[in-house]
DNA sequence: CTGTTAGCGCCTTCAA
DNA sequence: TTGAAGGCGCTAACAG
């Protein structure tokens, strides 16, 4: 009675919100061998499989993953990924590189933005551990990774990107900031510059620290100076760059070269350099669309974010698949030169 | 007894695999007063919120969603966003717009990349339904949108963007591609030229069919001819672009003035006319990052992304909220001309 | 204001 | 190979 209720007798309509039971009705079995069948189980008869799948074709049936995943216990499938800025080529790249990693294995991306915003960063963690999700990727807006590391406790593993843990064990995928800028600027140095400004980020964030120490020790391996006057590591976006380089440039000494630490900051250098016609050399961190069409030669020090992004959820897929209690691992990601 | 065990006695351990059950036995409580508490139900006396509320800070209890869901039918605020190319700028651009949107109502993103194939795209849109989340973002990988609306018949709202609905009644956000291309064209005609060159997007994709309708309207209502020799709309990638206009160059009796379907056919073109150091105009649709930076003037038709991705799930939103049936609207996003 | 009962859709366990 | 019973964590509906 109450089953040819629910299947609406002979009105067979597709409709995601029909159950195992109206599937099983239909087929005239019992709701266990269509879960049994659609579980891919092999202790179903051929006869009835066949019966299940017609029903299940003839309904629009979908099995429901949240009653799955309560029943289970486990996840099915979610990776969250937590990035700083979407719109920021390099950071959807990564969220590509994420994407077609957990797509390669069945998984499906829970993706939130923090806009540099920490609290944000904790809300989004806090929600996806409440989807009970099978672990996420963050990039973090700050160096206060307390709330990763309880969530991981917790049970939700987290991955960061693009910088190391910070007074705990997490695993993570970073980039070769110190070996890219140190070869930036050995190049420049090798050409025979001795007067190199570096135009930095701020360095309470890893990747600036580690940008700046490989200039700074590249230029004392060559026994150059790196006078305060000629490192700026406070450039917001591209117009500060270019004031900054501005100045620097209409000094009584200006330097004969500069190491942009980021593409931002290299396209700023690069329009006050072309402003004023000089012929400053120069090179810089971060790859960037139509950097071949400028109309002066430069080098560029670049990796590949999808990598990045693809190496985390990798790391990530290990640790949520583990069995025994691993130790944090870190991958690096090799930064090469490219010249334009 | 049992409740004793579950709370493991007085081992007290942060763990979000803990329930309302534990929470309650906690504080002394029923679990419906945990319940009651957690959703804001003014039917709790604020002694008793007090106690629930520590209980859940001391245990580290996290609310677990799927069940939630499960339970009271609805979704728990996922809203789904499928893009066919997560690394290009302008979908990663509508993504933000979209998590925006979704950020400002307390929900999440889930997203999905289809690499403009179709068949992932039925899968996603299989994938997210059986996860039954709020309705889905689409930036279509076709002209075929059969899945789409029986999807939606099927209860999950789809909204499309950047294309109009084929065959369906969908909610869709547009770009007024056919007002940019045509008002591109209209500011050469403007200039006095008369041969102008058009080097266009597949026109089985709306989008390329609307800009070539833009542009070849503009040119007769001008007087003016479109040769198919002036046209092409088979172009690939940047490259292909280049070559195309060199070869448009090389002619005889060569364009003065080119339209670019797209960012990357207009830096094709661009590319091939400084190669040969021709003074041909240059006009393009789509703004792109350094666009000033280029050594010649240049106009483009530009448009917002995180607008089309925001104004997509707002719709997405009123749809999965509406109390009666409402008729398919769609938004059109306005294009401007930026010179440079 | 608080608690009890029942069941969302599925899957684990056990019995046939 | 199949089915029945029961419960995952939560909350609607109904008592008190």
């Amino acid at each position: 009675m109450e089953i040819s209720d629910r299947t609406g007798a002979s009105i067979v309509q597709a409709n995601s919100s029909s159950t195992m039971r109206d599937v099983a009705a239909y087929a005239g079995l019992s709701p266990m061998t269509v879960s049994r069948t659609l579980r891919g189980d092999p202790a179903v008869s051929a006869e009835n499989r066949q019966k299940v799948l017609e029903a299940v074709s003839v309904l629009g049936y979908r099995r429901n993953e949240a009653a799955r995943s309560l029943r289970s216990g486990r996840s099915h499938g979610i990776v969250g990924l937590v990035v700083t800025n979407l719109a920021n080529p390099f950071y959807s790249q990564l969220a590509l590189g994420v994407e077609q990693f957990a797509a390669q294995h069945g998984q499906q991306v829970l993706i939130g933005n923090t806009a540099e915003n920490l609290d944000r960063e904790r809300e989004l963690l806090e929600d996806f551990a409440s989807r009970r999700i099978d672990g996420a990727v963050v990039v973090p807006a700050s160096d206060d990774h307390r709330h990763l590391r309880a969530t991981q406790a917790q049970g939700m593993p987290v991955v960061l990107a693009g910088a190391p843990p910070r007074r705990s064990s997490l695993d993570s995928v970073l980039v070769d900031d110190f070996g890219g800028a140190h070869e930036l600027t050995n190049q420049l140095i090798d050409a025979g510059h001795r007067h190199i400004a570096f135009l930095g980020l701020p360095t309470h964030l890893w990747t600036g620290a580690e940008r700046l120490r490989g200039f700074t020790t590249a230029m004392a391996a060559a026994g150059l100076d790196t006078p305060g006057a000629m490192v700026d590591h406070h450039i917001p976006d591209i117009a500060t760059a270019q004031q900054v380089t501005g100045e620097l440039l209409d000094r009584k000494n200006p330097p004969t070269a500069i190491v942009g630490g980021n593409n931002r900051n290299t396209m700023g250098a690069y329009r006050a350099i072309r402003q004023r016609a000089a012929d400053t050399a120069l090179v810089g961190f971060d790859d960037f669309e139509f950097a071949d069409l400028l109309d002066r030669s430069l080098t560029v020090a670049a990796y590949d974010p999808t990598e990045l992004g693809s190496s985390a959820a990798s790391l990530l897929h290990d640790r949520v698949h583990m069995t025994a209690p691993r130790r944090a691992r870190t991958i690096s990601i090799p930064v090469q030169l490219k010249h334009y």
